[in-house]
DNA sequence: ATGAAAGCGCTAACAA
DNA sequence: TTGTTAGCGCTTTCAT
């Protein structure tokens, strides 16, 4: 039981050379049979395990992917980071995570941090990038994806849903649904999704005739939800919007309570609220969501593949925008337009 | 704008031996400011930052915290999960994170790879550790620590609630309340904070001279949750529980959204139900629980103590069991006795 | 306080 | 297919 059993111990032991026990644990390697076996052997024997530290400092590649969240309250980024990780596991790298939420700095002195790691490649989740730090990047030679963010930074991968698509879809619906009141309810000014989904759902609005009705900011925060609820809603009845567009499921939760609670108004038959991700509580019958459907999976599964392509062939690989289409789910949020195409049947029931 | 500048060429430019760089940026370390300044003028102009992995293989220190968990869908997790990464950046350490979900491989396969990786410490969230995967990390050297799971295994540190005061805590209360037919929904059996929880809570029903009414297991799954109720409460009315105890807050959503949508019942005037953990969503004013909080905060805190005192000092540091006490949050979905200790200030609402 | 030199454990030419 | 030989970029004695 030795405390640390290096490869030279293995090769020895193996009557073979360094190289040779290299090769057995290489992947892609030329050993023969036999001295495969030996070697096999003698590292079971002595409990070997190659040094992942060693063998990333040798080689230049560490396999660890530096992975940039914000914040994990909204639920559709746990689901989210759970998926990513499991993704990565799977093609043999590893996620080390940075935490890019106020109390630790801003996102220039974690993405120096990653960096100084030798990470292979970035990830950030909601989190938008600066451009120079997006150069040292480029010129380290390690390639980053933005994860549900776009930004205008050339060279930048980035996977969100469609989410002009969504806001569009909203609209449609919602009008369909005979509203006229129609409100939104924003998240935070500066992030590139919410910037999208609103301009599509006002676009779609204008292309009708109508206009937003009335307008407020939530910060995408459970607090600036309920704020903004109550700005917009609080009012006399012939000022108060009959239809709401939430940003996000996570505030979507607080709008409805603080309309059935504080307000006194059903939902959806004196308001529909719809929102948007999907998140699992979406189906949790006491809010019974409309929203429209970020597939979580799909737009991991794309963001690794475009990761990978860059690490494992940077002269092929392409920036890109990737943006997903997603459903709307319709739930009880919302009242359905009559004749409206029926509701997808593989939302179970709890 | 060199790709990568090296320790070297920074002592170069700078004048100086390598030495007296690697001891600039060493905190601890001991050199005269005309060296540090002539190092740090050299260093910026070059764009020099020390390799974070070169510097684990020599030091034999990497500063990463592997960091298993389980299943992100539990909000509680997320939570602790990024306060734990907040808390080791902090302290000058990383997260590299594993799942261990059903997917990704038992347990001891992770832990293998996470061995492999060279950290400095181990966090297992919500996961048990067989005992030789332990040993193995002793004779690593590699400490670990159990965040809300026990596990009698030797020299183990483990941080959980004190499950069993609230697991008695609740029992109390809705005895308290006038329950006589109370029920529990337990979550998968295998787990150390389930099996406290329900051992403290039967064992005070028992001492007023009560008993378990029924009981049922939700295996910590929304599914599972639903079904569990419906066997419990899906009968005739004299068979049916006027309370029950949930596992955990996640699973107690749903088992007021089964309650009342599914069998007409009212939560809390036909069955009081509390849950554990205190998650943020426990607030939400349709299902406004009443719960056993677990302070994420103090229990993060105490986990990274602990892991960084068996680091940093191995001498001195003794395994341990931490149990953080946590109120009884009272909300909406327990009737609350007459007289009983008012209800928790700082619980805002939305 | 500083520099020289010996590794840390492994990979990757290169030669055989 | 195999072994030899340089490193990868840094820390850390040990002299000076």
């Amino acid at each position: 039981m030795n405390e640390k059993v290096t490869i030279l111990q293995v090769a020895e032991r193996a009557g073979v050379s360094q190289s040779a026990v290299s090769r057995f644990f290489t992947p892609g390697a030329s050993v023969s049979k036999k001295t495969a076996a030996k070697v096999q052997a003698a590292a079971e024997e002595l409990g070997y395990r190659p040094n992942v530290l060693a063998r990333a400092m040798a080689s230049g590649r560490s396999r660890i992917i530096g992975l940039v969240v914000a914040y994990l309250g909204n639920p559709f980024y746990p689901e989210a980071l759970e998926k990513l990780s499991n993704a990565l596991q799977k093609r043999g790298y590893h996620a080390l995570v940075f935490m890019a939420s106020r109390t630790a700095g801003n996102i220039d002195t974690v993405m120096q941090e990653i960096l100084d790691h030798q990470v292979d490649g970035i990830i950030l989740a909601s989190v938008a990038m600066s451009s120079d730090i997006s150069s040292r990047c480029r010129q380290l030679g390690v390639p980053a994806v933005l994860f549900n963010r776009t930004q205008d930074i050339e060279g930048l991968t980035a996977v969100t849903s469609d989410n002009r698509a969504g806001g569009r879809a909203v609209a449609e619906f919602l009008m369909a649904g005979g509203h006229r009141r129609i409100a939104h309810i924003a998240g935070w000014e500066g992030a590139s999704t919410q910037r999208d989904r609103e301009a599509a759902f006002r676009a779609a609005l204008e292309a009708a005739g109508q206009s937003l009705f009335a307008r407020a900011c939530g910060q995408f925060t459970l607090e600036g939800a309920a704020a903004a609820t109550r700005e917009i809603f609080d009012v006399p009845a012939e000022r108060r919007p009959d239809a709401v567009f939430v940003a996000n499921d996570y505030m979507a939760f607080t709008v409805i309570d603080v309309l059935r609670h504080d307000l006194g108004l059903r939902v959806p038959e004196d308001v529909s609220v719809v929102g948007y991700d999907d998140v699992p509580q979406a189906r949790l019958r006491s809010y019974s969501l409309t929203t429209v459907r970020q597939r979580a999976n799909v737009m991991v599964a794309e963001t690794v593949e475009a990761l990978l392509e860059q690490i494992e062939s940077p002269e092929t690989a392409q920036p890109r925008h990737i943006q997903i289409k997603g459903p709307l789910i319709l739930r009880g949020s919302a009242r359905i337009p009559a004749g409206w195409p029926q509701k997808d049947k593989t939302d179970v029931r709890l």
